[in-house]
DNA sequence: GCATGATCATGC
DNA sequence: GCATGATCATGC
């Protein structure tokens, strides 16, 4: 068998060429190469047990300490030191998946663990222990398939990456904001989506885990500093896959004290502007139903209705128009969503829950005048507060996943044609509720297998519906009322 | 006037 | 063609 050439331990540049050679290798074939070579002494495991623990999912070290051990050769650990201490270089395998519209990252990139005793005490974020892990990296990208073990996954793209400096500017603020909020005893409130590009996301074995925060008596969930999924996707499209279509930044070139705010002062440049005025501002012809989303993106300067800066930090525009009589007219609609998966999720890991807890939301509000247009009065970031998620949410999520999981849903036709169900209404929570969303109401998704729909026999009902196993699709819902409520302060 | 079932419209 | 964002319509 052929030696592989061993590499360079102190060179960043030796280890990325020699892990390159692992491009079109299989994670087994890497494994088997190891052995066969002799090279490798810390294994002691068969070769089944070891097959078995690295292809389970719940094994968390997975391929990642595969090829740290078959490959480069050192034993996995869980030190808080870089893995090529002497390179400065950390080594992470990360998949990706392909969907309809290309390819995306499928997990964030977990950095390090929060310690929230110490983290209080460093210097600043250039000698913060983060930036150790996160200034160099070595990123390994394997194709995630469906139904197969990441074992017969092939190495695709080996690559140095060091966050690029327009990006480090807005790490460095999100790093600001995470210490803050754990310096302002509020650890136990961290959310995913209080930060644009840099992330606090839970990290524990269970959800049941708390850790001891410096400035509060709460006990807060245990959280790792990670790039989000939707930076990554960024990363694998605009720096390790050719040819993907790019996005206008907002920053054209300088610097800005904060991303936010700068965004923020931009949109309320225009306050107090019509529809009217800035669609002629703009040159944009009649208008349509996208005309609100427009108006923001040419006041931000970008092309298209996409940005680069909200791309990476998976932020969500979302207009808002107020009428005269003070009400949003609509509640905010989601994405339906597939029977069969939402019986198949926990909450904890659930669709809906994880988008709340990532998504960071960029709101821009109109309202209407007495004379009947509607005026660009003011805008704010913001995510969804973490007792709002995990406990108002919840419910509804909980109460529809147990009627969908359990075939407990019920239809009543009424005599106008319309048929009723019992998925959580919007009188029954403060915050969301469930409602159709489809092309009309045969757009159905299948209900879970062995599970049919049950038609209440109103008299106007009987044998008019087939006992049917799909259903009219639906999605959660934000209420209007909550929306508004949260927009308090910025509506004068 | 609101809640809720139903549907439209645009962009990818 | 479909996902997604946005809106309509009517009975209570």
């Amino acid at each position: 068998m052929e030696m592989t050439p061993w590499y360079d331990k102190t060179d960043p540049s030796s280890i990325e060429s020699y892990g390159r050679q692992m491009i079109g290798k299989t994670f087994r074939s890497i494994y088997e190469g190891a052995m066969a070579s002799g090279r490798i002494h810390t294994i002691k495991e068969d070769k089944a047990t070891y097959m078995a623990r690295h292809a389970d999912k719940n094994y968390k070290g997975g391929v990642g300490n595969l090829v740290e051990e078959c490959w480069f050769g050192y034993r996995a650990n869980s030190d808080a030191q870089a893995d090529f201490p002497e390179a400065g270089v950390e080594l992470k395998v990360t998949p990706y998946v392909e969907t309809k519209k290309g390819f995306r990252a499928k997990e964030r990139l977990v950095l390090t663990m929060i310690n929230y005793m110490e983290i209080v005490k460093e210097r600043d974020f250039e000698h913060s222990h983060l930036w150790e892990k996160a200034q160099l990296m070595l990123l390994v990208w394997y194709l995630h398939e469906k139904g197969m073990s990441d074992m017969d996954s092939t190495v695709d793209f080996v690559q140095l990456f060091t966050p690029p400096e327009e990006d480090l500017e807005i790490i460095h603020s999100d790093y600001q904001k995470i210490v803050a909020k754990i310096k302002a005893g509020k650890a136990h409130e961290l959310s995913e989506g209080d930060t644009l590009y840099l992330g606090a996301c839970t990290k524990s074995s269970s959800s049941k885990v708390r850790r001891q925060q410096p400035f509060s008596d709460e006990p807060a969930k245990p959280r790792a500093f990670s790039f989000k999924n939707s930076y990554m996707t960024y990363v694998l499209n605009h720096y390790i896959l050719p040819g993907k279509q790019t996005y206008d930044p907002i920053i054209k070139h300088g610097k800005v004290d904060d991303f936010e705010d700068f965004v923020e002062s931009r949109i309320n440049a225009y306050q107090g502007m019509s529809e009217r005025t800035l669609r002629q501002r703009f040159n944009l012809s009649q208008p349509s139903k996208s005309i609100y989303a427009q108006i923001v993106f040419r006041i931000l300067g970008v092309k298209g209705n996409h940005c680069e800066e909200f791309e990476k930090a998976g932020i969500v525009v979302k207009t808002i128009r107020i009428q005269k009589n003070g009400k949003m007219k609509e509640s905010m609609s989601f994405p339906s969503f597939r029977f069969q998966e939402l019986a198949d999720e926990t909450w904890d890991d659930s669709t809906f829950g994880n988008y709340l807890r990532d998504t960071r939301f960029f709101f821009v509000v109109f309202r209407e005048t007495p004379d009947g247009e509607y005026y660009l009065s003011g805008c704010k970031f913001w995510n969804m507060p973490y007792q709002d998620v995990e406990y108002g949410v919840r419910k509804v999520w909980q109460q529809t996943h147990d009627i969908i999981k359990e075939g407990r849903l019920v239809l009543t036709p009424d005599n106008r044609g319309r048929i009723s169900n019992n998925l959580p209404n919007a009188s029954d929570s403060p915050i969301a509720h469930v409602r159709p969303h489809g092309r009309n109401r045969e757009d159905t998704y299948p209900l879970p297998d062995g599970t049919h729909l049950t038609v209440r026999d109103t008299g106007t009902g009987r044998g008019t519906w087939p006992n049917t196993t799909v259903f009219t699709k639906q999605c959660f819902w934000l209420n209007n009322s909550y929306i508004l409520c949260q927009l308090k302060d910025i509506i004068l």
